[in-house]
DNA sequence: TGCATTTAATATGTTAACATATTATATTTG
DNA sequence: CAAATATAATATGTTAACATATTAAATGCA
């Protein structure tokens, strides 16, 4: 379908890899809300808190910063979004052992528990989401690695 | 890497096509942002506008329910967005000429020329962000896509 | 050692994304 | 036709994502 407009590249907007990319994101998200209602945790609150219990299993102290680059979700959103989890009774932050500008969080057997259960309702709606790619999801992995490998030049944890 | 918890069926997160996904998805969006800064506009208020010129093209009537279904935005935030776009000049939204219920909406001069500015600088951002996709890109957008079209034929609430 | 630079966390303010509920109008159907 | 139902838009309120700026402490280096 031509028309007279130069405006687009891209005949079709399904062309774009990148309105694509953002559009799967958004009813992912969206359909993951529902799924991790009955936990009561947002998905900022869920990928904190399954962070936070991923990084204890493989460090010794997680702060804030760690969070932040494992996650990618900005310290300020880091820190606000803990802050609420803390009045929720899920974690704790308590100074750094040797750093004091730092916090070093981490689950209370509540937030333990709580996070387990989650992790099982996100890998299940995960697995159904990503249902229609099959055995291709390796691939679909691989890609997406690379996409965010490229811009990766600093320390990781 | 093994441990003794048995929380995560991954070993790795980055074997998680969600967590993938959506940390690619903040990371572009996040650099988009300030691709989008010297035109003055957020990404919600370019897909908007890039949406209007774009069905405008094909369609008659561009309504804001058809928009939001096209942009996968919801109503509300496309609400208010296209009322802070009118208020900037780039847009202009009238009565529907049979649905007294529904408004038309439309780019002004003023919102064409915006446009056809921005969609240069994204259009260039997207093709170095998913640069190193190189062929592949085809694939990974026929990948997307499959994740897009299984909802909209799926169970509907 | 002392001073400049980084860094960890957060206060403040903006826009987005969404839920829920409401208003007004359109459509369906009994 | 009238009543029930569905739809388009939006008011209100919550959380997220981010920018900018600040505070205080750690680190670099001259």
């Amino acid at each position: 379908m031509k028309t007279a407009d130069n405006t687009f590249s891209f005949d079709k907007a399904e062309d774009s890899p990148g309105f694509l990319l953002w559009q799967v994101t958004l009813l992912w998200q969206r359909e993951l809300k529902k799924a991790l209602e009955k936990h009561d945790l947002t998905h900022a609150q869920y990928v904190l808190m399954a962070s936070i219990h991923w990084l204890a299993l493989h460090h010794e102290q997680v702060t804030q910063i760690v969070l932040s680059a494992h996650t990618k979700i900005d310290p300020m959103t880091t820190s606000t979004v803990l802050r609420t989890l803390q009045a929720k009774g899920f974690l704790f932050r308590q100074e750094h052992a040797t750093d004091t500008r730092a916090k070093t969080v981490g689950l209370t057997e509540s937030g333990k528990k709580v996070i387990k259960q989650a992790v099982r309702t996100v890998e299940k709606f995960d697995a159904t989401f990503f249902g229609p790619l099959g055995e291709k999801t390796h691939d679909f992995n691989k890609k997406l690695l690379l996409l965010l490998k490229q811009k990766e030049n600093g320390p990781e944890e």
